[in-house]
DNA sequence: GTTATTGCAAACCATTTGCAAGTGT
DNA sequence: ACACTTGCAAATGGTTTGCAATAAC
């Protein structure tokens, strides 16, 4: 049983979100509650181009490129998203609150992200610390390959026409 | 005693990058020339704005930074060099050859990047790749936090004083 | 001589910012 | 009323690119 696998979320993203801007003496307005649901709607990865297409869509209220860009930078300071790499020199995003530590796949071939979670990296990092003396507050670790689909040599149509 | 440590080198980076050039019918240019021998002159990371700075400090032959992109463009093409981080939007790059896989240790609070080798982190990544049917040919770790420097409370000046 | 390469200036493009108009309390 | 926010358009800043002049072979 991992107790990684599952996060208990005291109090929802946008509450916490909430909470944030009140401790900072500002104010959750409409299109900040906007993108915030938008962005918690899914676990997916994103940046800001593609939350900026999927806001477009939604008729209920206009929101500006520059209010995505200054509500992300917010909900990265308040602890809710972090990014996580770059994809074709955008900035992609994730989840940085009631998702578990977790690191990524990367394929070369198709760009897919596949998340993965191990315990024995985060105990290995302790050790590397404290030999040098470094305090650490959180890892990235990206791992580069061929996903299971792309190694997959290409498949003929008919396989089974060999053994005619 | 650790093989990591020491990587036996057949063919210096100049002639490394010379044998890529050929293969795709391009030249080892004085330009070329200049900008391998600096960046391989030590083992630092750098970011392209350093790297033409001291470029232009050298009275030898004046290269543009058009060339200089180019150029870390091909060496990244060639095995040679590799992105490591960034750094205040600025891409930062590392030797990817003749020297042995290591991963990062980045301080918050000055930015110093130390490096540091740990084989276990390598074998448990393959056990974790193996399970997700994941050809891994690499990986790039960055442990975040503060370094012993910045960790430390600030001084005071004269310590002793506290005995009188 | 032919083809690749350079330096320059302009273009690109994601992100940031100044500011006047608008909104929340 | 007041302070915070928004949308817009312009600015920023690292990186890329078109092109005429230049260097390599």
């Amino acid at each position: 049983m991992n107790e990684l696998s599952t996060v208990n979320v005291a109090v929802s993203p946008v509450e916490k979100f909430e909470e944030f801007l009140r401790t900072k003496g500002m104010r959750l307005t409409q299109e900040r509650q906007l993108i915030v649901n938008e962005v918690f709607s899914d676990h997916e990865h994103f940046d800001i181009d593609q939350l900026v297409s999927v806001l477009e869509q939604r008729k209920e209220r206009r929101v500006s490129r520059s209010s995505v860009y200054r509500t992300i930078s917010l909900l990265e300071e308040a602890g809710l998203l972090r990014k996580v790499a770059r994809n074709q020199s955008r900035d992609l995003y994730e989840h940085d609150y009631g998702y578990p530590q977790h690191d990524h796949l990367i394929c070369k071939s198709c760009g897919s992200l596949t998340e993965f979670t191990n315990d024995t990296v985060s105990k290995l990092l302790e050790d590397v610390c404290a030999e040098h003396d470094f305090r650490m507050d959180g890892h990235r670790m990206e791992v580069y390959g061929l996903c299971q689909k792309c190694s997959r040599p290409p498949q003929r149509r008919h396989p089974m026409l060999d053994r005619i």
